[in-house]
DNA sequence: AATGAATGAGCATTCATTCAT
DNA sequence: CATGAATGAATGCTCATTCAT
């Protein structure tokens, strides 16, 4: 079905959409709900409340389910965070803004990022080696080095190693979503604050 | 079998004993070369070079077994690296030693601690909450702040929320150590210290 | 839909007619590109550029199809190849007309015949057993024997166990064709050339 | 399990072969009873009174079991044929040795044969092309083609396209062996005589 | 007359666990 | 103590068929 034909009207083409949202929203409720190694198609399509084989209808296997729903988040995640980041006008700020940011988006989208982290987490390519692991974190660390590198040249920032920062930023920024996860009555916003000034903090220039 | 009873000798509990270790021995190793969700007991028996059975026989089931390899590792991590801590003579230099000393032991011991990240990130309850989640960091996040605290009174440190400082450095090495399973010829020791230093200066007083 | 009734009128039963051959086709260029195992409806259906569901519409299932394929190209074999062996005045050329004239008509329409192979060797009725083995070939069998038993009556041929030839013949030509199919390059008119041969000596008197 | 240690003893040795043997047979009895695509591993195991996993732990995958089958079949049939044909003295007799030699282990194994035409014809590879098809008769064919060559070198058989032979003789052999299996009470024997001697005729010298 | 959507049974395979010996 | 054998539930996936529109 995937690639085919919507001839004439755009009806069928809303109700092909309409589905496969529905199917990504109950993929991200399980998976954030249960985990991912227990979010089986079988389990995706009760919480849906559709028989397995529509998943395998609209989507050409898990696999695809996966890429659908990580690129959606993501692009989700970067519509509402970068604007946020430029409009500020120094390197510390935007730092701030960038933690800022994410922790605002997922207090508002709580299971679309608990899914997306199950997911880095836990997908596996057949060989058995990570589908979103570390490698695809590369434009993420070579993002934020490139907002360090400003700071740096702008004299800003101290002249610190800015891979390992940005290993820092990065796995901080997912412990507090998880602590969050973990406790979920735990002040999100603050803890972000918190996390930003430590960051300018451990930045800064002298 | 479990852990507490020998019904009749010393004897056995030593062949026992020998048994156990050396299949923790053989689910390190596996699990730090496959990868958590490919070690299963058939392959960590193979490694072991003994039945499948003799798992089962000598643990409650693969829960257990990851159970005592967990607390094993970290038995031997805190023994190595609080001495070192405690060592220093200002919270600034406990600090450096804190990540300089899990460092050091994980890169005497790389197969160890690559194994404990791979169990905390993917081993689950039957519910699919995660066994070793942040949930069951309390102690390590309450030692750490205990840390900081000192830091705090004697005016060495500012005055921060030290539980998200605590996830921040909990997660933040971690984060290295995953960095460097990936890039297994990333420097370490050298990132180490860039994180001290981050840590010091997120941390210090004005 | 069943294939004689035309409810209304003959405008319909046109298209009708249209449809059916159109998917009849796309079915032929189907198993005969990719296998009768791999042919799926809905591959046929992608072939033949309509929805899965006009299958089901125009044919009571993938049976009917089968069977709807299977007598027109047989019919069109027989109208191909009667002709021809009724030109011949004696047994021996007729039975070299036979093998001739099946081969001329593959090398003319190499997918219906390919189609044809593939759906004899695999089709399947629901408990397992074949849908068009050599049950069903008694006829095919039948009008050979009548052709050997001219032969053997008139003394051109000797006194052979009729049936036994009539299988050997017939796997024979099958045979031939199937290592044709695997080795397209194969000169298949030279090997019914060798098989008519082959089929006179055997059966000719002494 | 399949490449492991068998320490000491027999009996475990013993004991795997006789369940790796009865689950052949299983499979055997299985494919010929219900033809090769029904023949699930459910329905083989079901057959051998026992769970779908025994079929896993004694065989890598459903592969190496047809593989096991169709070696321990084939093999059984050179040991019953070859010695056969070797103690005659010309290629006529030969030639009648090869089709009754078989023909005879047929009549007493008949489901053996049986499955392993159905697997021939039916098992394919992932990428869909035959696992032992006619590619595999390649051997066959060229076993065959030394015989006749021998025949057209001493003399004995007229100057004749080996190749065409071969298919026909092999061919007809299967076909022989499938009318036996959709007629039990065809006299397979008298049959086997036959195609001897329609092979012979179409063979000799004149 | 035709469609896309949906279904559910069936497939091979993996794996932690149990058990008689 | 240790084993190999066996189990059965679960997984992702395919596909002929059904059906409302």
């Amino acid at each position: 079905m995937r690639s085919e034909n919507k001839p004439t009207g755009q009806k069928r083409s809303f109700i092909e959409e309409a589905r496969r949202a529905q199917i990504i929203a109950a993929a991200i409720e399980t998976i954030a709900g249960v985990g991912y190694p227990n979010a089986s198609l079988a389990r995706i399509a009760r919480e849906a409340g559709v028989s397995k084989g529509v998943i395998s209808y609209h989507f050409a296997g898990k696999d695809e389910l996966m890429d659908q729903l990580v690129t959606g988040v993501y692009t989700e995640i970067a519509e509402s965070v970068i604007p946020e980041i430029l409009a500020q006008d120094n390197a510390a700020d935007m730092l701030r803004a960038h933690v800022r940011g994410v922790a605002a988006y997922a207090l508002e989208h709580r299971s679309r990022m608990a899914a997306l982290a199950q997911i880095f987490i836990h997908a596996r390519r057949p060989d058995g080696s990570p589908r979103y692991g570390v490698g695809e974190s590369e434009p993420l660390f070579e993002s934020l080095e490139g907002l360090y590198r400003e700071g740096q040249k702008s004299g800003e920032f101290r002249d610190f190693d800015v891979r390992a920062m940005a290993v820092t930023q990065q796995s901080a920024t997912d412990g507090m979503f998880e602590y969050w996860r973990v406790h979920p009555d735990h002040d999100l916003m603050a803890h972000a604050a918190e996390l930003g000034e430590q960051l300018v903090r451990a930045t800064r220039a002298d």
